[in-house]
DNA sequence: CACCACTAGGCGAACCTTCGCCTGGTCCGA
DNA sequence: TCGGACCAGGCGAAGGTTCGCCTAGTGGTG
């Protein structure tokens, strides 16, 4: 089917050896005519190097294989999109797979019987899988959007108690006391730090976050429409919610509107990732910019450099910005603004 | 770095071929206590098979490379989602890379030095170029969700002018007679079969669509909105608008509550996919679901066939359902129906 | 005329598997 | 005691590259 370097070089009357030096212009005395004979025989042929054969003898596949849990979730896909582009930039390819749950462990498998150069983890449905930790942590380089169990493996995103600080922030400097919260599924980490940090920005601005104002749900519109309604029947006098992302935000504002709760002017709403719908819903969402897609970027660059042998850092914090728009504007007079 | 067969073989006392073969279960005679020893040494060695060594051999890796060109769009991130599940249930790894635009050509050249046995588009972007196309005709197996130049290669995904039909058809029936369209970029083939799907289904029930309420724009909620804007200021009379996805209706919805037009009383709205968020938005929104995810199983199946030698259709279809909510709700006195 | 340097390539080995075929030893029966 | 059958593995080749080292021929120089 493919031609190889000896099909060539029979075509060209020379051996393969000078053939291969030949075409990758490895400096090797051939005289021009014989140059040229070769290239035509290549390009007759259609001739394309095996990365197989090379990979072999290289030891190195220039490959990185990516753990994802959830590319429908578009923060993860940013991620996996900033993350696959620096790679290839950088002469990688990746190979993604989407691990949900056990099978962690045999997608891991297969990365390394193809042996690709590192791993990056976006998933962080794995986070509690110590198995997976350990493979990533002793054989092979890898960098994660998440922390593993027993660590070692660097960690870049950004500071989800600071995304929870800016959020109680902004919602004191409002001037909100009876605050609640919609949280994604507790089991995950980030949700416990974001609300660690949402509760201790409350703390510093003399506000409670009494445990019966937090609901937990799914990430997801559906979730926070559950979530909020919930919410709203242990205690309708909430006067501003914090949605753990822009999708559960959806459902809350939706639960208020069927309620017929107004957004901002009874209940103020926040959500988190920014999400490119935001700013077009109806109050214009309040949230937290993450930017993940940087941060596959750099989850990337720091990977390669590991493969390259270089030290790392253990952790790496990208900064998050507060984009306040009208589902919090204090006086909700002001008009749209765009993003 | 790993242990190879020779390394398992010297540990066991035994030569690599005899590992090879106890390894794989082959069916060899070897006495149990050999056997154990190999098996222990494996183990002790952290033995993985060298896929590009097999690969190498046996011709064929076992790998599909899928072409993306926006994992951020939802649609498309459930298409790779359902491939790639398909492809792994069978035993097949992915690569997936983001090809933007002309340097596409580079990535398919990557995939095909890494011999992947065939390859899925899924990059509307690329339907136009006609030496992907050609690559993809000639060169390796090749399934599609949307077609190349010259044709040849099967497309498996929806019928778009069916899905105009629908929602002509709904619209129609509701008695809406000034109908108005926002499109994705018309050089997408989608936007215009689905323009003409829906052309002719008004046309069928007595509606006439003049080319100044066709407003095209970008796949995106702020399109949605600048392309609302626009076709309202053409016409502020329009009863009904089609936007060609539920971000596009998003950014409608929004311009159209801007401008103090209730929905659906004053102006209805259909949007298309089905997006997580639509049955939460406000009014929910009525839209059409395009199984985009089953679609990336089927493709990959029959990519799966095409590669073992197969007879396969050229052109699968899977039919889409009208699903309707609010956002037309004729009486608009309906509740609120959950997806 | 002998020696050297240079030109134009060739050779062998290694990377890790798989697979068909071969072999040396043991045991059994006639 | 000889021949055959069976047990327990070994051997060689192949798949496509890369890389260091080797060599046959030619022309020049002292």
């Amino acid at each position: 089917m493919y031609a190889s370097l000896k099909d060539v070089a029979a075509h060209a009357g020379v051996s393969f050896q000078t053939v291969s030096k030949v075409l990758k212009g490895a400096p090797v005395a051939v005289s021009d005519a014989t140059r040229a004979r070769i290239h035509a025989a290549a390009e007759e042929l259609g001739y394309v190097p095996n990365e197989l054969a090379r990979g072999l003898l290289r030891r190195s596949t220039y490959s990185i294989g990516i753990i994802a849990d959830d590319l429908e979730d578009w923060a993860m896909a940013q991620f996996v999109v900033g993350a696959e582009q620096e790679a290839r930039s950088n002469g990688h390819a990746v190979m993604i797979g989407t691990a949900l749950g056990s099978d962690g462990l045999a997608y891991l498998r297969q990365l390394v019987e193809r042996r690709v150069d590192g791993v990056l983890s976006a998933a962080p449905r794995l986070e509690k899988h110590a198995e997976i930790g350990a493979v990533l942590r002793e054989r092979i380089p890898a960098v994660g959007l998440h922390h593993f169990p027993g660590g070692g493996i660097p960690v870049v995103g950004s500071s989800h108690s600071q995304t929870g600080r800016q959020v109680a922030t902004h919602l004191v400097e409002l001037g909100h006391r009876a605050v609640g919260m919609v949280t994604g599924p507790r089991s995950r980490r980030v949700v416990a730090t974001r609300s660690k940090g949402f509760r201790a920005g409350l703390a510093d601005g003399g506000v409670e976050l009494p445990v019966d104002r937090v609901v937990e749900t799914a990430w997801s519109a559906e979730g926070g429409f559950a979530g909020a309604s919930e919410l709203l029947d242990r205690d309708p006098a909430v006067s501003a919610i914090f949605a753990h992302n822009d999708l559960i935000a959806l459902g809350v504002l939706s639960a208020l509107h069927q309620r017929g709760i107004r957004v901002p002017d009874d209940c103020a709403v926040v959500g988190c990732d920014d999400m490119p719908f935001s700013a077009y819903l109806t109050p214009a969402l309040t949230t937290v910019r993450i930017p993940m897609r940087e941060t596959g970027q750099r989850a990337m660059s720091l990977l390669l450099d590991r493969i390259r042998g270089e030290e790392v850092e253990s952790r790496v914090n990208l900064p998050t910005e507060l984009i306040v728009r009208e589902s919090t504007a204090g006086s909700s007079k002001e008009k749209r603004k765009k993003r």
